[in-house]
Parts: structure tokens; sequence; C-alpha cells
DNA sequence: GCCGTTTTCGGCCCGACTGTTTTCAGTCG
């Protein structure tokens, strides 16, 4: 078996996220390193590895790559190196990069920097801005000075992107006092988070609002607010105390839904829509469209009439990333996405039998609770000492007491006994294939050696996948967010022997995990490979984290089909029936 | 540098805000 040891999608992004940086600091034309730019955000959101693509001659049908581009994405894969960016960065010092972090501080300023001051690193600028040496430069004065100083200090402060969870419980706070202001008719949370992007760089707000200037000046005082660092009479832009970075916009009622489509994104949707309009004869913005022969404003008080308004269906805030979703919405063929309403089973949790707070009764109650039709107790096995795994033994002791709480549920949830079973740093597992015999279901999942190198971890997972007792595969990369990156696999290997095996692979909902991610879980749709949206919950509250499942699968374009716990209970205990069936032949 | 139900060549999005400016460039989302 051919494994790629060579560099993946996200190394070559950022490749050319690098190349279009030093380009722009250079002064190159602007469509040249927005088409870097635009080819490193489609290699993120594409599943297959263009390594492969690379080998079937197919990289132009990459979106935004054309013939430079993959001849450069052919030398990056066969040698490692691209002479085109070492002689970029012999004309343009690579620390350069480092300036455009501070906020306010782009391209062009960098290169002001550099050339006249001879300055080359955050450090170098930080000792400049500090010595007063700033200020003579062209276009810069004191003030300048002093924000650059603050804008590295905020740069300090904030160490990574958030977690979509954290996001949310700052922006509902935000928004419950927003809605309390005099005038305030409509708050919502827009930008990424309405998105519902794993993580989270800004947060941003929207307001309907009749009396703004007030508004703006209650916000900007409120408390809790660390610093101002931008406000108008439509927008105000904040920090807070954690380095968090807010945005407040404001227009009123009647433009409120131009505002919202504008505020949500991403920007890449938002040029399209832009695009579609100028053909149309509109100009689209925050404010509404504007009719370019007649000067006549159209104004769209619900976010729907943007998109009616350029001929098109509501495209959902989760589809908003320029993946096909103008086109798709263009040929009628948006998906039918999965919703919460929809999850019926939750495949993947734990009870006090091994880490998990509460016991199987307690979070079948839970579950049940959150609408759930059937739950599978799945505590960690013998190996996982940390998490109190449990022995063969006491998995049978397990199975009686599984059995006496279904009785008292009645046929309000269906229990299943499962096991969250420990694969091995050698592939091995846990439990011998007798003891997987004896349970409903089977998740087998990395926790440890996460750190093999791709041609080690692919095929101890691949041999897991192929044994007919295992189910599901659990938080397939073991990614923990924001910043522990997943295992190594070849991804097109495990896709594969997903379509093959007919194992379903998880969307595991913790908002730490969001694993498979939608890129890969939209191409595992794709290939017809089936999903599992499950909580992992070690605790009755997580059941409600569903919903950040369910995003992850939204923003893959899948279906309830695509998930198995989006089925009837009869659908999926037929299924799993099916595969125990199967497993003993 | 990419791309085509306006184009294989000539296009490629829009407004707010800031700081430095006497009319605008840079940055951001």
């Amino acid at each position: 078996m051919l494994y790629n040891f060579r560099m993946d999608n996200y190394e070559l992004a950022e490749t050319f996220d690098r190349i279009a940086d030093l380009m722009e600091i250079k002064g190159e034309v602007v469509y040249k390193f927005l088409a870097y730019r635009r080819a490193a955000e489609n290699l993120r959101s594409l599943a297959e590895s263009a390594q492969a693509m690379r080998e079937q001659n197919r990289l132009q049908e990459i979106p935004g790559v054309g013939k430079a581009i993959a001849e450069k994405i052919t030398e990056l894969l066969d040698t490692g190196k691209l002479e085109f960016l070492e002689r970029l960065e012999q004309e343009v010092p690579p620390t350069l990069r480092d300036l455009l972090q501070v906020p306010d501080l782009g391209p062009k300023k960098a290169a002001l920097f550099w050339k006249q001051a001879g300055i080359t690193t955050l450090g170098e600028l930080e000792a400049a801005a500090q010595g007063g040496q700033l200020r003579g430069l062209p276009g810069m004065g004191e003030k300048s000075e002093t924000r650059i100083l603050e804008g590295i200090q905020a740069v300090k402060r904030r160490s990574t992107r958030m977690l979509l969870s954290t996001a949310r419980g700052v922006a509902n706070r935000w928004l419950a006092w927003l809605r309390e202001q005099p005038g305030v008719e409509r708050a919502e949370a827009a930008g990424s988070l309405r998105r519902w992007k794993a993580t989270i760089g800004d947060i941003d707000l929207v307001a309907a609002c009749t009396r703004p200037a007030e508004v703006m000046a209650a916000f900007a005082a409120a408390p809790g607010i660390l610093r101002v660092v931008g406000q108008g009479e439509n927008k105000c832009s904040v920090e807070l105390p954690d380095g968090i970075r807010m945005q407040l916009w404001l227009q009123p009622p009647e433009r409120f839904g131009s505002l919202l489509q504008f505020v949500s994104g991403s920007k890449d949707h938002n040029v399209r829509l832009r695009e579609l309009a100028q053909r149309k004869g509109l100009s689209l913005s925050e404010r509404g469209f504007i009719e370019e022969s007649t000067g006549r404003e159209i104004l769209c008080a619900r976010e729907e009439e943007v998109y009616a308004t350029l001929g098109l269906p509501y495209i959902v805030p989760e589809l908003r990333e320029d993946r096909g979703e103008i086109q798709a919405a263009q040929a009628g063929r948006l998906p039918r996405l999965i919703e919460i309403a929809d999850i019926t089973a939750d495949l993947h949790s734990h009870s006090d039998w091994s880490d998990g707070a509460n016991t199987i009764l307690q979070m079948a109650e839970a579950a049940r609770a959150q609408g759930r039709k059937a739950l599978a107790i799945t505590d960690h096995t013998g190996s996982l000492g940390i998490a109190n795994g449990l022995t063969v033994e006491r998995l049978r002791a397990q199975r009686k007491a599984i059995d006496e709480a279904q009785a008292v549920l009645g046929d309000s949830i269906r229990l299943l006994q499962g096991a969250e079973v420990e694969i091995h740093a050698d592939g091995g597992m846990d439990y011998p294939d007798e003891v997987l015999a004896e349970l409903d279901i089977v998740i087998a999942s990395l926790h440890v050696s996460l750190r093999q190198p791709r041609e080690v971890i692919t095929p101890r997972l691949l041999g897991v996948m192929r044994n007919p007792h295992v189910d599901i595969i659990g938080h397939l990369s073991g990614r923990l967010l924001p910043n522990r990156e997943g295992a190594d696999l070849d991804m097109d290997i495990v896709l594969s022997a997903a379509r093959e095996t007919g194992v379903a692979l998880e969307i595991n909902a913790n908002p730490t995990r969001l694993d498979l991610d939608e890129v890969y879980a939209r191409r595992a749709g794709e290939m017809g490979i089936l999903m599992s949206i499950n909580t992992d919950a070690h605790d009755k509250t997580w059941f409600e984290q569903a919903e950040y499942g369910v995003s992850v699968a939204r923003r893959a374009w899948l279906s309830p089909e695509n998930i198995i716990t989006a089925w009837s209970p009869e659908k999926l205990l037929g299924w799993l029936a099916e595969r125990n069936e199967r497993a003993k032949k």
C-alpha cells in the first residue's frame, strides 16, 4: 500500500498563504496574491489529497488552481520545496509576516517599516515604536505609534482562537445585555459564530436599533470591556479582558436583514453574492441594495429578502463558505440538511462504571429528556486505566445493571450495551473478539500513540476497521481544539476503508473535538459512508451538546440519511443486528 | 493568477472607521 508521506493539503495551503502575504508586502498586483489566497482556501476545504489528484493529473479541477499554481503544487509535492518561494523570501524577509498579526497593521505599513526603517521583526517594531522612531514616517503620527504598541500587547494577550462553545457563552451574555437596551428591537450573533465554525477568532454581534448613538455609547462604556478599539455610528470594536475581540454593528430595523447577512459572512460567500448582484445591476452592502441605473435603494428587513432579491432561495449560515452553495442554490439543489430535531439516538456515552459522572439510569433519563429514543452506554475498556476502564468481568456485570435500568425505563428509551474499546499502539484491541461479540455495539477509538507516523498509524486503524465486530470509529483523528492536532492519518485510505467495511465514522459532538471535521464529513457523505453524531457524554448535561455535532454535519452538507443517529430506532437496531449477524460468520 | 449563460482577454466587491491628512490611504470584516 502506498502512503502519502508528502505535504498534505493543509501544508500546501499554508505555503500559498505565505506566498500571498509576501507578495502583498512586496506590492504585487492585487489579483495575483488574491489568487494564491483563494487557492489556499480551497485546498483547506478539499477532502481529497492533492497528492492523489496530482497522480491523476487532476490538480486544475481544484477551484482557483490554474496552470501556474498546479505547477507549484507539483513541485512542492515532488521536492518539498518551491524555488519561486525561496526567491521571494530572498526579496522579502519572511519575518515581516508576523507584523500582519498586529491589528490595523497591514501589508502597506509592513512594507513601509521595512523599506524606510529597516524593521523586519515584531521585536524590532516594538522597540522602534517605544523609541518614538515610527512617528516620523510618512502617514504615521503619535497616535499610530500608540495604536501599534497596543496592538502588539493585544497579540500577546490573545493566544489562540476560541472554542465555538466558549464564544457562544460570551456572545449570549452580551446579546442578553443588548436586548435590554432601549431602542434595540433585535440582536443576534453573526460572523463565524453564526456559521458554527469549530473555532472562533472574533465575536460579531448585530442589532436592529432605533437609537444607535445611545446604544453605541452604552456599549463602549459597558463594564467588562477592556478597551475600545474603534467606535463610529454603525460599528464599534472592543477588546475584552482575555484578549477577545468583539464587534457590534447597528442598523435601523428596516436594514437589519442586510446587516445580518453581511456580517454573517463568510467573506468569500459575500464576494460571490456581490458579484451576482453586479450582474443584475445592483450594488450590495450591509446597508441594502442600490440599483445602479436609478440609485434606488432596496432595503431588506429580513435576511431572506437579500437572497430573494438575487433570485436565490435562502441559504443557511452553516453553508456560507463559498464551497458551492451559491451554485447549488441557483440550481435548486441545496441539500435537506440534518437538524437537531432529527437526532433520535446517542451511541457514545460514559457512566460511573468508568469515568462518567452519573449512573446508567441518570444518563438514560437525561438522554430521554433531550428526545433520544436510544442510548448506548459505551464505557472505557481495561487498558485505559486513567479512565477506570472495565475489565471483562466488570463488563459482564454491567450488562445486568443496564438490564435493570431498562426495566425501570420501560420502552421510553432503548438502552444498548457497548464499549469504547481502546486501540493499542500495535493495533490490538482491549477485548478479544468473543467479548466484542457479546456487545450490542462496539466503538473503537484511538487515545494513545497518536503521534505515530502516517505509515504506522494508518494501518493500525485500518486493521481495526476491518474487524467485523467494530461498528463505529470514535473521534477519528483525536484532535483537541483549539490546539492539539489530530493523528496524521492518510484519509484517502481511511475513507476508502470505511466505504468497503461499512463501518460508521463518528462525528463527535464535544466542542473540543468536532471530529470528523466538516471537510472529511462532507467527503464521507459523498462517498456514501455512514456517520454517527454522538456526544461522548461523561455527564448527564452533555447530551445538550449534540447540537454541535449537528452543526458539523450541516456544514458538511449532510442529510438525516447519512447519520445513523438520525434514523428511526427500528432502522438503527436493524443495522446493528445485521452487522452483528455478519460478524458471526 | 484565474476564469467565462455578458468575456479565451479583460475583467475580478463594498462601506465604515481611523489617522493622517486639506482629499485620502490603509485596514477591516
